[in-house]
DNA sequence: CCAATGATTGGGAGCGCTCCCGATCTGCGT
DNA sequence: ACGCAGATCGGGAGCGCTCCCAATCATTGG
C-alpha cells in the first residue's frame, strides 16, 4: 500500500533558508532557551515562508517519545459508551491535557484482535502512556500494559487489591451516605439499582448500601437489589421489577443519574409520587440531575478532579519510569435536591 | 520532560540473534514474500525469544506512512457525542478497518486550540488520513486538511456544493418518502422535528418534507417545523411545542429515532394515541426503534455501508494521492412498523 | 586593549526501520 | 561437471529529528 504525502519541507531546508544550523531551528520550534531574539525571528520567518511542519515520526524516533496518550475503552457492548459518564470523562481529560502539549487519542477495544492491535500500537511507542476506562473484573489489558512497562492509569479498579495505578472514587462512602440520608428521612424499605456487578465500583456501592443499613440496624435483603447497565432503559426496567417485588418501597439508590431518571419514569408510570411516596437518589451529579422532574438528590463524583488526577498520575509514571503504582481515591459528596 | 521507555530489542538485535541480515527480519515482520520457510521460522523464533516489537516511529519515518487514520469529532457541545449515531458509526468504521491493519484513532476537537493541535498532529504525519463526522456548515477544518493534502473523507457535507470527498445519505429522498407515506396513510396535518439546521443533512430532510407536501398539493407551513438537537429531551420539547401550536397534528417526522422516542413520550403525556391519533416516523433505524412502544416506523440509514464507503474512499485517496474528490450518496429506505 | 566568562551556534552521531541493489545460493538442464 | 535463471539474502543509504559537545561570538572587568 503506497501512501505517502508530498514533500513537506524538512528542518534542514528551513535551516538553509534561514542561514542557520539545524540545531538552531530545532531550538526554535521547541522553543528552547538560548536563541538570540533576532535569530529566532529569522528562523520563524523561514518556517512561515516554507510552511514547515515538523515530522513527528522523526521527532518521535530521535526524541524517544510520542507526545500522545491513549484513552482506551474496553467495552464489548457499546451501550456504556453512549452514556454521559464517558463524554464527561473525556472532556475532563482533554482539559487536563491542554497544557502538556500531548494529544489525547481514544481507542476502542472490542475484541481480542483489537486488543492485540492496540498493544502493538502502544508497545510500538506511538503513545507515552495509556488511560483505561471502565475496566471490568478480569480484563487482562492492564497487566499486559504493565508488563510492557507502559505507564498506565485505570479509572476505577478491577478488584479490591488492584495494583496497577488507578484513580477511583469513594464508592462505598458515597453509597453509604446516600442510604444513610434516606434512612434519616424516615425511609424504611430501601432498594438499590446497581451497575453491572462485574464492575468493582458497582460492588463497592452495593457494600456501602449494605453498610448503611447495618449501621441503622436494618437488614439488607437481596430481593431489594436489582442490576442495571447504567442506561435509563435498564433503570426503568429495574425499578418496575423492584416495585413488583416490594410494592412498599419508599427509597431507592440508583446506579447513576441516568438510571435514576429511568427509575423516575417507572415510578411515575406506577403512580408513585417522588419524593412523597418514594425517595430517589442518583449517582454522578451530571447536568441531567437538574433536568429531571423532580431534580435529583445525587452523589456527586468530582469528574474534573478525576481527569486531573489521572493525568497527574500518568505524568508521574512517565517521569519516573513506572517504579511504583499509585492510587488515588476521590471523595464523593451527597448533593441534596428535590427527590428526597 | 523525560519520558522514555526501557530498551526494547531492535530489529538489528533480532537479526544478530537469528544470524540473518536486517533485511530478512524486516521481510519476516512485514510478512513479505521471498523468505525461505526455514529462515522465516528461525527469525520468528528469535522475535519471540527477544519479545521484539517493531518501533513504529522508525517504521513510520522510513516507510513514510503511519498506518493509522483519525476520526475527528468537531462538536463544541458534546451532546451529540452521546447519541447512538456516533457509536454506530464508530463500530462500523472499526469493522471496515479491521483487515487493513490500520489503527482507528478518535480525536475530539472542541476549540480552536484543539483544532490547531490536531492539525499539527495530522500534518506531522501521524495519520495517513482523516475521517470527519458531523461537520457543521462553515467548519474550516476540512479545507485546512485539504490544503495540507491529507486524504480526507467527510460524513455528510457542509453544503450542497461540497467539494471535499464525502459519504452522505439521500436525506431529501428519505424524508420525502417518509412524509409521502404519512400522506398515504391519510394524515393531513403533518409536522416535522428537524435536527440542528446548521447541519446540511437537517436542511435536506426539511426539503424532503416540503417536497412531499408539495407533491400532494399541500402547503408547507413553517409553524409546523420545530428544531431539535437529536436528543430525546429536545424531541420531547419540540413535540410539546408543536402540539401547542397545532393541536390537530396527526403526523410527525422526527430527526432521529432518539428524537422520535422523545416525541412519543410527549404525545403520551398529552394523551394522544400512536398511531391512531398521531403517526410518528423516526430516522436512522437503530435498535432503539424496535424498543419503543409502539415500535417506530423509521427511515433506515445503512450505517455499516457508511463505514465501508468512507474507508473505501479514504483508501482510494491515499492510493492516488488526492487527485480528485469523490462523493457517495447512499440510498435510504423506509421501514414500516407500528407507529404509522 | 586583552583575557576570561558566558551566551549562541553549528553540526556529528545516532534513533530503528524500509528500500533496494548487488551478492550468494539453489536447482535444473545438458 | 558446468552454466544459468530464479530464489534468497545482506547490508548501504537514507528517512528527519534531537542531543550534545565543541566552536564561535559578544561582553565585561582590569
Amino acid at each position: 500500500m503506497g501512501r505517502r504525502r508530498p514533500g513537506t519541507p524538512t528542518l534542514e531546508e528551513v535551516a538553509a533558508h534561514a542561514r542557520v544550523g539545524r540545531g538552531t531551528v530545532s531550538r526554535v520550534i521547541n522553543n528552547a532557551t538560548g536563541v538570540k531574539e533576532s535569530t529566532r525571528r529569522a528562523v520563524q520567518q523561514a518556517i512561515d515562508e516554507l510552511g514547515y511542519v515538523p515530522n513527528l515520526a522523526a521527532r518521535s524516533l530521535a526524541g524517544r517519545r510520542a507526545d500522545a496518550v491513549a484513552l482506551v475503552m474496553t467495552e464489548p457492548d457499546w451501550r456504556q459508551f453512549a452514556e454521559p459518564f464517558f463524554s464527561e470523562i473525556v472532556t475532563s481529560l482533554g482539559d487536563a491535557l491542554t497544557d502538556t502539549g500531548m494529544q489525547l487519542l481514544l481507542t476502542l477495544v472490542r475484541s481480542g484482535a483489537e486488543r492485540q492491535r492496540f498493544l502493538e500500537y502502544a508497545r510500538g511507542g506511538r503513545v507515552d502512556g495509556v488511560l483505561l476506562m471502565s475496566v471490568h473484573a478480569g480484563d487482562p489489558l492492564p497487566d499486559m500494559l504493565a508488563e510492557a512497562r507502559l505507564p498506565t492509569v485505570l479509572l476505577g479498579r478491577r478488584s479490591g487489591d488492584e495494583y496497577v495505578s488507578y484513580v477511583d472514587m469513594d464508592n462505598v462512602g458515597g453509597a453509604r451516605s446516600a442510604v444513610s440520608h434516606l434512612i434519616q428521612r424516615g425511609r424504611r424499605v430501601i432498594a438499590t439499582i446497581t451497575g453491572p456487578l462485574d464492575l468493582h465500583a458497582a460492588q463497592c456501592r452495593l457494600r456501602g448500601y449494605d453498610e448503611a443499613l447495618a449501621l441503622a440496624g436494618m437488614k439488607a435483603e437481596r430481593t431489594r437489589v436489582a442490576e442495571s447497565d447504567f442506561t435509563a432503559e435498564s433503570g426503568r426496567r429495574a425499578m418496575t421489577e423492584l416495585l413488583e417485588r416490594h410494592p412498599d418501597i419508599d427509597g431507592v439508590l440508583a446506579a447513576s443519574d441516568t438510571t435514576a431518571a429511568g427509575a423516575l419514569e417507572a415510578l411515575r408510570a406506577a403512580g408513585r409520587r417522588v419524593p412523597e411516596d418514594v425517595a430517589v437518589i442518583g449517582f454522578d451529579d451530571f447536568p441531567l440531575a437538574r433536568r429531571t422532574e423532580p431534580q435529583l438528590t445525587t452523589v456527586r463524583q468530582p469528574i474534573e478532579e478525576v481527569g486531573r488526577a489521572m493525568i497527574r498520575l500518568l505524568l508521574e509514571e512517565m517521569e519516573e519510569g513506572a517504579v511504583a503504582w499509585r492510587h488515588v481515591i476521590l471523595r464523593t459528596e451527597l448533593v441534596i435536591r428535590e427527590s428526597t
